[in-house]
DNA sequence: TGAAAACTGGACCCTGGCGTCCAGTTGATT
DNA sequence: AATCAACTGGACGCCAGGGTCCAGTTTTCA
C-alpha cells in the first residue's frame, strides 16, 4: 500500500513558480529551465517531477498569476461620483503596467503560437474580465442616472484603451514609459474627466461636484 | 580591378524579405532560416551573404516594412468635418490590425530582449509617429475653432487607444477579433463620435472646470 | 572564350537547451 | 532502526537550428 512518506514540499513549489516568474519575465520563453531551477534553489529534476515539461510549467505559472494580477481591477468600488471610480480604475491599470505586470502578457504573446489555449485564457481572465467589470459599473451608473452609456462594453473598452493607449505597446516592447507616480494620478484623472465629458448624464448644468474626495 | 560581374540580384533580395516576413509572422523568432531560404527559392548561403546573421535579417525586414505599414496612417486628410477625418484614421488603424499588420509588432516584442534598438525604432516609427500626426491634426482643428483640444498628443493617444483598445492585445495574442468590414466602419464612426463629444469646440455652455490645467 | 562574382546544394561542426537516468542523500513515518 | 518518497546533482542522449565550408554552376562582362 502506497504510504505518503516523503511529503510533497510546497515551499519548493512556490519557490519554483516565483523563480520561473522572474526568469521568464527577464528572458522570455527562451529562458533555460536550468536557470529557473538554480534560482529556485532546486534541482532540475524536481521541476520535471511536478510539471512534466516546460510548457506545463508555463501554464501553471500563468494560472497562478492571472488571478493575483487582475484582482485589483475587478472591483470598481461604489464611490460617490463615477469620475472618482473611473480614476481609481485607471490608476490601477496604469500601476499594473508600471510595475512590470505586463511581463505575463509578453510571455503569453511569445507563447501564443504554441499555446493558443493559454493565450485565450490570459485574455479572457485579464483584459476581458476587467473590462466586463467596468462595463457593469457603467451600466449601474447609467441606471442610476449619473451617466449616459448606451453600449457599456463598448464604452468600457474605450476607457481602457484611452488609459493604456501606447503604454501597453511600450511595456510589451520593454521600453520604459517613464511615468512617475504623480503622472499616473494626473493621467488617470484626465482620462476619467475626458470620458465623463463624453458620457455624462447631463451635459449643461453639471458645474458643481469638483469638491469632495 | 574588381569588376561587377555576377550582378547582385535584387529580385532575390525581395524574395528573401518577403519570405522572411511570412515565415517570421507565422512562427515567430523561432523560425528556422532554412525555411525562409526554401520559401524564397534561394539557398541559405545567399541569405548569409547579404545579412551576416539572423539578427541582421530581422533588422532589414523591419526597416523595410515599417514605412509601408505606417504610411496610410500618416495623412489625416483635411476633410470638411474633423469627425470624418477621425473616422478615417480609426478605420485605417483597425484595418492594420485586421489585416495581420500586427505580426511585425509581435515579432518586435519577441525580439525586444535581444534587439532593444529595434523595439525602439518600431515604436518610434509606428504608433508614436502615427499619434504625432494625429496630434498635429487635432492642433490644427483647434486653431481653426472646430475643436477644443488642450493637449493634442494626450488626446491623440486617447483616441488611438479607444480605437485599438483590446483589439491590439487580441491581435498580439493571435486571437481572432472577428471584426467584419461593416463593424470596422461602425466602430470607427462610434469612436470618432464619442471623441468629438469630449473635444467638440462648443458643448452647449460647457459646464465648468474642464479647462485650464 | 575566359574570368570573376553571385549563387546552389548539401555536408558539416557546434552550441544550447530539453528531457532522461541514476546513484546517492535526506527526513518523515512506522 | 527500517522504509520509502521526495529530492539532489551531475552525466548523458539527442536534436533543432545557427553558421561555415566547399565544389560545382550560372551569369555577365571583356
Amino acid at each position: 500500500m502506497p504510504r505518503i512518506v516523503g511529503q510533497i514540499d510546497l515551499a519548493k513549489t512556490e519557490a519554483i513558480l516565483d523563480a520561473a516568474s522572474e526568469v521568464l519575465a527577464e528572458r522570455g520563453l527562451a529562458a533555460p529551465i536550468e536557470e529557473i531551477a538554480r534560482r529556485a534553489g532546486v534541482s532540475k529534476q524536481t521541476i520535471y517531477n511536478r510539471y512534466g515539461c516546460k510548457t506545463e510549467l508555463v501554464r501553471a505559472l500563468v494560472e497562478r498569476r492571472v488571478d493575483s494580477i487582475t484582482a485589483p481591477l475587478r472591483s470598481p468600488g461604489a464611490e460617490e461620483h463615477p469620475e472618482e471610480t473611473l480614476t481609481a480604475y485607471a490608476r490601477s491599470l496604469l500601476r499594473v503596467i508600471e510595475s512590470g505586470g505586463y511581463s505575463l502578457m509578453r510571455l503569453s504573446i511569445q507563447s501564443a503560437g504554441e499555446l493558443p489555449e493559454l493565450a485565450r485564457e490570459v485574455y479572457a481572465n485579464g483584459p476581458l474580465r476587467s473590462r466586463g467589470q467596468l462595463a457593469e459599473f457603467l451600466e449601474l451608473e447609467t441606471r442610476a442616472g449619473r451617466m449616459k452609456v448606451e453600449d457599456p462594453m463598448q464604452a468600457a473598452e474605450f476607457f481602457g484603451g484611452m488609459v493604456m493607449a501606447n503604454r501597453q505597446i511600450q511595456a510589451l516592447l520593454r521600453l520604459p514609459t517613464g511615468l512617475t507616480a504623480g503622472e499616473i494620478d494626473r493621467l488617470a484623472a484626465e482620462a476619467a474627466r475626458v470620458f465623463m465629458r463624453a458620457y455624462a448624464a447631463n451635459p449643461p448644468p453639471t458645474a458643481s461636484r469638483a469638491g469632495e474626495e
